[in-house]
DNA sequence: TGGTCTTATGACCAAACGGTCAAAAACGGA
DNA sequence: TCCGTTTTTGACCGTTTGGTCATAAGACCA
């Protein structure tokens, strides 16, 4: 019998104590890196006993392997979401305005997103390699149509989308920093910063105006 | 008698074996934080027995204490360049450029640094909100004076400020990602990111033309 | 109520960890 | 060459770590 947390047909008590010790393992990683978390740590933030834990899931890797797979599903649907048929400069905006967002609501996913990446990414090359680059090339592809066709500045797509990932992950995975500098609490920049990025990456693809270039 | 590394008058052997342990510790901790590094790999690396590497330093703490200061004090090098006197424009040009030069030229120490932030910044909570908050302060002034003199666009300078980190920094400490889907090797990639950045931050600090707002 | 599958636990393990210590080896100035 | 200082090492230690296992407790349905 395969592990608990896997099975087909979870029963209630998988279903609770999975995400119990999922919601447990969010907060460890993304706070002390993959080596930083123990077993212990979360089993007691999840409220089991060591061995109950590793009775859902089989590792320590495998813990974190389901948080990452978990991650970058809901991971690309801002940019997902970034529609060729809409207007050029609407839908940059509003890509910027969801991912900010994003930072905003899923800050220990970000930072759990960004500890992996700094590591080397060891976990998830092969996804990075593969439907991220797939999503970043048919991103880029329509932001390159736009930048062609004269609706926007002549920009670079993929460090574009490099600088929007940036700006708008910094708020989460540098946010002890932004909170020792800006003295704010509890996300009380957002809306600055909102405002800030939209005024940014406006101006960056605004088309030139008559007279310039 | 204190330990060796931090002696007044080092020997040559100190200094020698004191160097190769923080280019060590710096590998080690840049890709797998804090705790990922283990002091027999740091000494491995090193060329030292685990007790010679205790011998120079008293504790792991201590050797990521000393590569944080090392850190700080370069870090805001560029920062400090900023000068209040020069043109605005070339200013902040500037200052992205050489920023975006120090994570290419040094993307082991930001992803160190990125990490400690990342963490909550529990070993220089105190830097951040001293020294780098009041250089922050200082720059974000100088930023304001230009914005309100009319000789650059009114942007909000702290967040302005955070963008050219974020957007620099990125290139160090996202580099796994960047090469997973450019698939540039060996920074191939800078040039390009260097004119997309000049790009996008000269439009955003630009002052509005006669007729806009 | 009985029986079966699921869930939980205490005791335990080997490996890895940060760190200590006494003693040996190497260094360097007189 | 001598001798005090600096440097290096092997052996060792207590703790923490990820993980196992046999067994007990609990849930659920007939």
């Amino acid at each position: 019998m395969s592990r608990a947390a896997a099975r087909a047909n979870p029963t209630r008590i998988q279903r609770e104590k999975t995400e119990a010790i999922l919601a447990a393992a969010l907060d460890a990683f993304s706070t002390q890196g993959y080596r930083g978390a123990t077993l212990d740590q979360i089993a007691e933030a999840a409220g089991l006993s060591k061995p109950n834990l590793l009775y859902y899931f089989a590792s320590k890797d495998e813990i974190h392997r389901a948080l990452l797979d978990r991650l970058l599903d809901t991971w690309l649907e801002p940019l997902r979401a970034l529609d060729p048929e809409g207007d050029p400069a609407a839908e940059i905006e509003g890509y910027v305005v969801r991912k900010l967002r994003m930072s905003r609501d899923f800050p220990r996913e970000s930072r759990l997103f960004a500890g992996e990446v700094l590591a080397g990414a060891p976990r998830i090359a092969d996804r990075i390699g593969g439907p991220l680059r797939a999503l970043m090339e048919e991103k880029a592809a329509v932001i390159r149509g736009w930048s062609e066709a004269g609706l926007i500045a002549p920009v670079d797509p993929h460090h574009l989308i490099f600088s929007i990932w940036a700006a708008t992950q910094h708020y989460a995975d540098f946010d002890a920093q932004i909170r020792g500098i800006l003295g704010t609490a509890g996300g009380a920049h957002f809306p600055a910063a909102e405002a800030h990025l939209v005024h940014l990456f406006r101006r960056a693809i605004a088309p030139a105006r008559a007279g310039a270039g």
